[in-house]
RNA sequence: CGGGAUGUGGCUCAGUCUGGCUAGAGCGCUGCGUUCGGGACGCAGAAGUCGGAGGUUCGAAUCCUCUCAUCCCGACCA
């Protein structure tokens, strides 16, 4: 392609709309732009990127012997009241009626459309395992769209299911995708991990996420250095000894503490560790008051909490709420004679005694108090969040903490779909049984932003060459000069040929814009064609991910070349 | 949805607090000339209902009310 006839409207300034490098770099190389909140056009560049990870997608689901469909992105509500969804999506969805009055919905995701398919079709256990996927555009109206293709309500995924007769089965299916995940993300160039996750709205057993590791990332991933333990930080498991034999504490006091809202306030004041200190938050769990307890030096995992009870909507009680539940104000909450709250503690609170807690009266705590004698705790189970150090629930390692983009899950879901709309085939026996579901997804346009998330510098993209729109940006600084244009052409045939994409900077431009252009669009490789090379019979080249300058003869180019490149795509580790 | 912020040529912003002449700058764009190895320079030009509606005022980009949009922080998620 020829730069001078191509549309690619790069930008000297980042738009103000954006804040992450991402969503900055994709609009001033020229890959994307705004229609409107989360929603985007692919320009030219833009989509030759997204194609990219979507063959690569493509091959491996392929190769993995998931079989390619094209599924509707517009549903019917039926489908949706039939698998319970239309009520606990949420607003999510995005919900219309047509001409007819007919309820209606953009597809955020298709199990339903899938189950519904395939329960019409197969009856038998001979024509089973299947695994169909697609790629396509998903909506989901976030509630806030954000960081450019990181988070649009528009997306493109690639969403694979796999129906099997038995849980054998079902695990082996897991795991074949399992591990095309993970060949596509090397295939991809990217540093990757795969972490266990909560498997949270969609449902099921248990599942793994696969995080492209960038400084940026919003999730949080607990990974160890000795074993391959990795777990989002949402999943990671604490680990606590088992409770002994507590001693008995004196019977509790009250003590003033004037003024004191926070643990670290508290401890201060009383001259203690903060670890001495139960810290109770109260939680309203599908419209009810909960109060969770953990130590005061921890946090809370929200996510922990809400498996726990098992709550679709949990969030943080407002003010008023609190003083309502405790009457008391904010940072005065404890579990001793909190009538009507559920308590749930973590587990480590049941290996000591004698806490400090909220009394529930203005400037006042409790001391010497023992949660089994005191208070009425439901449960005593893991629910704070694991911290940088911890040991790792495998190998007792301490863990570190690093951060990544979730641009993948697989999710074993078992039987929650196929029950709820009723996809069976007949055993070996002759008997009726549910299908055994498994899910997993890529958000391929959430790849492209990763991936520039994780490789960029001052001058802009850095695109690995299995993602970059073109491997080579060929820059002629001569378009005038008659033979620098026939040796450009010339050479940019002869990559083309040899299936090298190239992309051919013919533009009347002065060499600095060519050259702040080529970084900026973040093509692996540069080639500069000018007089002084020229003269010499050499290219320039430039490896892009590394800075690297060097020259190509013109004699024999092309050979020289080929080798060339294949160090600079080892440099990035791929075969 | 709760909290915070912003809307002024295509882009980045100044001007708004303290109302007042023809609304500015840089980048980009068009033409001409000089340039030509890391986002050139000169000259000439095109381009703005100051997000929208209503109000206050002799007079509104500027003050008030409403509204729309966008961005950031939270809950959700590929």
């Amino acid at each position: 392609m020829r730069l001078s006839r191509y549309y690619a409207p790069t930008l000297k300034e980042t738009p103000a709309e954006a804040e992450v490098v991402s969503h900055k770099l994709l609009l001033r190389a020229g890959m994307i732009r705004k229609l409107t909140a989360g929603i985007y056009t692919y320009l030219p560049l833009g989509l030759k990127a997204l194609n990219n990870v979507a063959n690569i997608v493509r091959e491996e689901m392929d190769r993995a012997g998931a079989l390619e469909i094209l599924m509707p992105a517009v549903q019917p509500a039926d489908l949706w009241k039939e698998s319970g969804r239309w009520e606990f999506y949420g607003r999510e969805l995005l919900r219309f009626v047509d001409r007819h009055d007919r309820e209606s919905c953009l597809g955020p995701t298709h199990e339903e459309v899938v189950t519904d398919l395939v329960r019409h079709e197969i009856r038998s256990y001979r024509q089973l395992p299947v695994n169909l996927y697609q790629i396509q555009m998903k909506f989901r109206d976030e509630i806030r769209p954000r960081f450019g293709l990181m988070r649009g309500r528009e997306f493109v995924m690639k969403d694979a299911y796999s129906f099997d007769k038995d849980d054998a089965g079902a695990d082996a299916s897991y795991w074949a995708m399992y591990k095309a995940y993970a060949r596509i993300f090397e295939r991809l160039g990217l540093k990757f991990r795969a972490v266990s996750a909560d498997s949270g709205a969609i449902g099921g057993s248990f599942s793994h996420e696969f995080m492209v590791l960038a400084a940026t990332g919003e999730d949080t991933i607990a990974s160890c250095p000795a074993c391959d333990y990795g777990a989002n930080l949402e999943k990671a498991e604490a680990v606590c000894p088992p409770p002994g034999q507590l001693a008995p504490c004196p019977a509790a006091e009250t003590v003033a503490t004037p003024g004191k809202h926070t643990v670290e306030e508290v401890a201060a004041f009383l001259g203690v560790d903060a670890k001495k200190i139960v810290k109770t938050l109260l939680y309203v769990a599908d419209g009810k008051p909960v109060a969770a307890l953990v130590r005061g030096d921890r946090a809370l995992n929200e996510v922990k909490l809400k498996n726990l009870i098992d709550a679709k909507d949990l969030r943080l009680a407002s003010p008023e709420e609190v003083v309502a539940a405790t009457k008391a104000p904010v940072g005065f909450a404890g579990p001793v004679g909190l009538a009507g709250i559920t308590l749930y503690a973590d587990q480590e609170l049941a290996l000591e005694n004698g806490w400090i807690v909220g009394a529930n009266t203005a400037d006042a705590h409790l001391r010497q108090v023992d949660l089994s004698r005191d208070a009425k705790v439901a449960s005593f189970t893991d629910l704070r969040e694991v911290a940088p150090g911890d040991p790792c629930p495998k190998c007792g390692a301490a863990l570190a903490f690093t951060k990544g983009i979730e641009v993948g899950h697989v999710f074993k879901l078992g039987l929650k779909y196929s029950k709820a709309l009723n996809a069976t085939f007949l055993d070996e026996a002759g008997k009726e049984q549910f299908m055994i579901m498994g899910c997993y997804g890529i958000g391929v346009s959430r790849i492209v932003a990763a991936c520039i998330e994780q490789n960029n510098d001052e001058a802009g993209i850095v695109f690995p060459p299995p993602i970059a729109p073109f491997e080579v940006a060929l820059i002629n600084l001569g378009p005038k000069d008659e033979a620098a244009v026939a040796k450009a052409d010339e050479l940019y045939d002869a990559l083309n040929k040899a299936g090298v994409e190239t992309l051919l900077d013919d533009r009347d431009e002065r060499p600095g814009v060519k050259f702040k252009d080529a970084d900026l669009m973040g093509f692996p490789i540069q080639l500069t064609l000018g007089g002084k090379g020229l003269a010499r019979g050499i290219v320039e080249t430039k490896d892009r991910r590394t800075g690297e300058k060097g020259e190509l003869p013109l004699e024999g180019f092309l050979e020289a070349f080929m080798a060339w490149r294949e160090n600079v795509r080892q440099g990035w580790g791929l075969e």
